[in-house]
DNA sequence: ATAGGGTTAG
C-alpha cells in the first residue's frame, strides 16, 4: 500500500493488484473505498478487476453491493467473462442466493471446471448429494480440485465409503491428489477407522515430504486416535513442528475417546489457544466417560474462562443431565440455552426432550418436541421412547404412526423397542405381535434380542404361554436370559405348570453365567410363594461368593445428588431422616 | 494482478 499510494502513475493492474492485496488479507471495506477511488480517477476496470472486487463483496457479506456492481459488468461488457461470472456465482452462493446462482451458470456460454466446481459445491451444500453427484458425473471435464471437492463432500456428509471409493477411482484415472485431498482422504479413513489404508497413505504422504503440512498431520493424529492407537497418535503430535488448535483438539479428543481422561486433560490444560471446540470436546468426552460430575464441572469452567457455549456445548451438558436425571440443572441450562439462541438446534432439542422425558416432566418434552423447526431420527426416537416408558402407551405409539404417516425419518431398533414396550405395557398382545412381525418386511431392521425379549414378555403377560415358548425356541440366536425370566414370571403368574418347569430349567443352565440369572430366578420363584427354592437360590450364590448388585435411588436437594442403597445404609444424615421419617408417621397416624 | 477444494467437538 505504501508503494501504491506514493506512485503518481496509475493504471488498471496496480489498482487491481492493490485492491486484491487488501482483498487477499481480509480487508474487504478497504479493498471496496479503494475500487470506489478507482471509479473515481476515471481508470477502467477490468475482468481481473471485478472478480477481486465481486470476492470483497462476498467477504462483506454485502449482496446489494455485489448487484450494483453487477450493473457496472453489464454496463462494461464483462458479464460473459468466465473468471467473473465465476466469481459472481461464489457470491451469490455466499449470500445463500442459489436460484440466482444457477441462472448465472445457465446462461453462461463458456464454462469451465471452477464453474462446474462451484456449482457441484451448491448441491453439496444444499445436502442434495445425488444432484451433486450428477453434476459431477456430467461435468465436461475435471481436475483435481473438483474430485477433492466430491469427495470432501462425501467424507463430511457422514459417506466416508463412497469418499474413498471415489478417492481410488480418482488414483485409477490418472490425478494425483494433492494436499487438501490427502488430508480429506485421512479424515475419511479415520471415521471407518481403517488404520490399514491409513497407513499406506501416511507412507506415501511421507514418501512425497508432506507430512509437515498441518492439515494432513492433524487428520493423522485423529487417523491414529480413532483406529485407537493413541501412542502412535501422541507419536504424530509430537512430531509436528506446527501445531493448529486442530491439532490439539485431535489429540485431546483422541485421548477422550479412548477412555484416557487424565491425559485428555493435562494435554487439554496445556493447549495454548484452546477454542470452543477444545472446550467442547472436554466436556464430551466427560460425558462419553460417564464422569458427569466433571460435565459440569468443566462447563462452568468453560463459562468463567468467557468462552462462548454453542449448541455442541449444550447438547452435551443437557445429556449430562438426563443421565442423572437432573431436572433442577436441565432447567437452568434450557434456560441458558435459550439466552444463547441455541434452543432451536436439532441436538439441543433432542437433548432437552430426553433431559425431560429422563426426569419425568414429559409435559415440557412434548412442548420442546413439537416447537422444533427440525426434527431428525433421533429427536422422533427419544420423544417416542420417552411417552412409552412415562407410562404414556397410547400417545407414543400413536406419534409412531404419524411418524410413519408425516415423516421421511425411517422407524430404527430403538423406536421399535420403545412400541413394543409400549404394546405391553397397554396390553396391546396383538398389535405387537404386528409391529414384532414386520419388523424385517416393513421396517427393515432384524429383530434384535431385546425385542424377542420384549415379545416373549407381551405374550407370557397375557397368558399365551405356548406362543411366547414356541417363539423363543424358534429364535435364530441365543435368547438374553431376561427372556427366560418374563416367560417363567407369565407361568408363575398364568399358573402354568409345565412350561415352568422346563423354563425353569433352562434358566438354571444359565444362571451359572452371571449373578444376574440368580436373582432373576429367585425373584420369580419368590413371587411364586416357592419359598424353600428361593432359599436355595441365595445359598447357592453365597457359596459361590456372589453379590446381588444392591437397588439404589437418589433424590436431588439445592444442586446436590443423595444416593440411598438398599443394602449399604451409609448416608451421613441417615439418624436425621430416620427421625423425620418417624415423625411424618406419627402425624399420619394423628389424623 | 484473478475465480473452485483441506483437519477437530454434539
Amino acid at each position: 500500500m505504501w508503494y501504491f499510494e506514493r506512485n503518481p502513475f496509475h493504471n488498471v493492474v496496480s489498482w487491481t493488484a492493490a485492491i486484491n492485496g487488501l482483498v487477499q488479507n481480509g480487508l474487504n471495506a478497504e479493498a471496496l473505498k479503494l475500487f470506489l477511488k478507482l471509479l473515481d480517477s476515471g481508470v477502467r476496470p477490468n475482468d481481473v478487476t471485478f472478480t477481486s472486487v465481486l470476492r470483497a463483496c462476498a467477504g462483506f457479506g454485502e449482496i446489494g453491493l455485489g448487484m450494483s456492481v453487477l450493473g457496472l459488468i453489464v454496463k462494461t461488457g464483462f458479464e460473459h467473462n468466465i473468471s467473473v461470472s465465476n466469481s459472481l456465482i461464489t457470491l451469490c452462493l455466499k449470500m445463500g442466493e442459489k436460484a440466482l446462482a444457477r441462472r448465472i451458470f445457465d446462461q453462461m456460454e463458456k464454462k469451465d471446471v471452477v464453474s462446474w466446481t462451484a456449482i457441484l459445491d451448491m448441491y453439496v451444500g444444499m445436502g442434495d448429494l445425488r444432484e451433486a453427484r450428477q453434476i459431477f458425473d456430467e461435468m465436461p471435464e475435471r481436475n483435481e480440485v473438483s474430485w477433492s471437492a466430491m469427495i470432501a463432500r462425501y467424507s463430511q456428509s457422514g459417506h466416508p465409503e463412497e469418499a474413498l471409493k471415489l478417492f481410488l477411482q480418482m488414483s485409477r484415472n490418472g490425478f494425483v491428489p494433492n494436499r487438501s485431498c490427502l488430508a480429506i482422504i485421512l479424515s475419511a479413513l479415520a471415521t471407518l477407522e481403517d488404520l490399514r489404508v491409513g497407513m499406506n497413505i501416511h507412507a506415501h504422504v511421507v514418501k512425497i515430504g508432506y507430512e509437515k503440512d498441518v492439515f494432513i498431520s492433524s487428520s493423522l493424529v485423529d487417523l491414529y486416535c480413532k483406529c485407537g492407537k493413541t501412542k502412535d497418535g501422541r507419536l504424530a503430535f509430537d512430531s509436528m513442528l506446527e501445531k493448529s488448535v486442530v491439532s490439539w483438539n485431535s489429540m485431546v479428543g483422541g485421548y477422550c475417546l479412548n477412555g484416557q481422561m487424565e491425559e485428555a486433560k493435562v494435554l487439554f490444560d496445556s493447549i495454548p489457544a484452546p477454542n470452543n471446540v477444545s472446550w467442547n470436546t472436554m466436556v464430551g468426552g466427560y460425558l462419553e466417560n460417564k464422569e458427569f460430575d466433571k460435565v459440569f464441572e468443566v462447563f462452568n469452567e468453560m463459562l468463567l474462562c468467557g468462552e462462548i457455549p454453542n449448541a455442541s456445548t449444550f447438547s452435551s451438558v443437557l445429556c449430562g443431565c438426563a443421565s442423572i436425571a437432573s431436572l433442577e440443572k436441565g432447567k437452568n441450562l434450557h434456560g441458558k440455552a435459550i439466552k444463547h439462541g441455541t434452543q432451536y438446534d436439532v441436538f439441543v432439542g433432542t437433548a432437552l426432550i430426553d433431559m425431560y422425558a429422563k426426569s419425568g416432566d414429559i409435559e415440557s418434552s412434548k412442548k420442546v418436541f413439537d416447537r422444533m423447526p427440525e426434527k431428525n431420527e433421533v429427536s422422533w426416537t427419544v420423544m417416542i421412547q420417552g411417552l412409552a416408558e412415562n407410562g404414556f402407551a397410547e400417545e407414543s405409539l400413536l406419534l409412531f404412526e404419524e411418524m410413519n404417516r408425516t415423516s421421511i425419518v425411517a422407524p430404527n431398533e430403538l423406536m421399535l423397542l420403545s412400541v413394543l414396550f409400549a404394546c405391553s405395557h397397554t396390553g396391546l398382545v396383538d398389535d405387537g405381535l404386528q409391529y414384532f412381525n414386520s419388523m424385517e418386511a416393513v421396517y427393515g431392521t432384524k429383530p434384535k434380542g431385546r425385542h424377542y425379549t420384549c415379545m416373549v414378555d407381551i405374550l407370557s403377560r397375557s397368558g399365551r404361554l405356548v406362543e411366547a415358548e414356541e417363539l423363543l425356541r424358534s429364535m435364530p440366536f441365543e435368547p438374553e436370559t431376561n427372556a427366560w425370566s418374563a416367560l417363567l414370571s407369565g407361568c408363575s403368574k398364568h399358573k402354568n405348570e409345565e412350561i415352568a418347569e422346563s423354563t425353569a430349567k433352562k434358566l438354571w443352565e444359565l444362571v451359572d453365567k452371571n449373578s444376574a440369572g440368580y436373582v432373576m430366578l429367585s425373584n420369580i420363584y419368590a413371587s411364586a410363594g416357592r419359598w424353600v427354592d428361593v432359599l436355595n437360590i441365595r445359598r447357592l450364590m453365597k457359596d459361590r461368593g456372589l453379590k446381588k448388585s444392591g437397588g439404589c435411588s437418589w433424590v436431588e436437594v439445592k444442586n446436590e445428588v443423595h444416593c440411598f442403597y438398599s443394602e449399604d445404609a451409609s448416608h451421613c444424615q441417615l439418624a436425621e431422616i430416620y427421625d423425620l421419617l418417624e415423625l411424618l408417621r406419627f402425624e399420619m397416624l394423628a389424623i
